[in-house]
DNA sequence: GCGAGATGATTAACATGTTAAGTGTTTTGA
DNA sequence: TCAAAACACTTAACATGTTAATCATCTCGC
């Protein structure tokens, strides 16, 4: 039969068929669909964005900083959707290329205050029409009206699961 | 108001106009609306998983597994959503902890199949009925019909961009 | 004041994402 | 037939995700 890829029927004729019913089919779970068409997106921007020496989450946080003035760390890290920890790495990392610069406060000197700098905008002026051009496409292609729609469903879903809170109650409790 | 920096008050007196418009509200572009999303769903699941000792990418491996006899690396790959070097490290892990098993195929010596071992069936049976708790609880907070919808939208965007292949059109080029 | 606890940020440690090389195997085509 | 190309997988190297620990500062209560 000579399979190059029977992707989704591989199982069948393997012998013992399904182990069971998979679930949710897994293919279809939510979070994996979600992934799926992040990534999707992302594969998009992410040659742009390389050709600038530039991660997506770097772009993000130089993004987010050309909406403010100036913005502590833990402000910056909500914004830009990224952990403590990585933007710490990061931001090291910027503020090393001079994209960025930091200061501390002086009311509290633990806080730290980030800005872009005048070189960091210029590289982001220098991505923006290529990013623009491929966001205008993806829009195109799916339809602007879907799209509001989708990033409603979206932002709805968020909201939804804003007050579970990651359910502990399972085995290996502490 | 005593602004908080001096120096480099950046945009206004760098010359180049303003910050301008921040493209696009920047927190509303699509790829930040995916990822809080997928987020805001993970962080349900994750505590459960982590108290089983398994990271998502594991779980995703294992649950595609359940699905199939047996499967080659590559094609598990495309099932799980990983990365060939992702997949080989986690692979080593799982094997390492007998929760699959691996041989390579007769055939062609550079194949290496996989299966999930009785006791990774144990662990994945330990795990579901909490993660299908949790599944139910997204589905009943956002509705069964509109998570359809969402998982539609999702798919169909996937597929739209699926012949896009990044836009390679920018600057630094080579 | 001052010391325990809270807070902002970083570092540490480990797992994965991502691209590029490297290692065997198998196919191909002259 | 045999060497180059293709292929399946693994390693390597670096960036980020994720949780825990650490550091420095701050706040508060006594």
């Amino acid at each position: 039969m000579a399979r190059k890829k029977s992707s989704n029927d591989s199982n069948v004729e393997a012998g013992l068929a399904v182990r069971r019913l998979p679930m949710r089919e897994f293919s279809r779970s939510l979070p994996m669909s979600l992934l799926r068409a992040r990534e999707a997106v992302m594969r998009q921007f992410r040659p742009s964005l390389r050709n600038h020496g530039l991660t997506e989450q770097q772009w993000r946080i130089l993004r987010a900083l050309t909406a403010v003035e100036a913005i502590e760390v833990t402000e910056l890290a909500r914004m830009a959707f990224l952990l403590g920890p990585s933007l710490s790495r990061i931001l090291r990392d910027l503020e090393a290329r001079q994209l960025v610069e930091r200061k501390t406060a002086e009311l509290d000197q633990r806080r730290a205050v980030v800005s872009i700098s005048a070189k960091g905008v210029k590289l982001i002026e220098a991505v923006a029409p290529t990013s623009e051009a491929i966001y205008a496409e993806i829009t195109r292609r799916f339809g602007a009206r879907r799209l509001s729609e989708l990033q409603e469903m979206l932002a709805a879903l968020e909201q939804g699961l804003a007050d579970m809170g990651g359910a502990e109650s399972d085995a290996g409790e502490e």
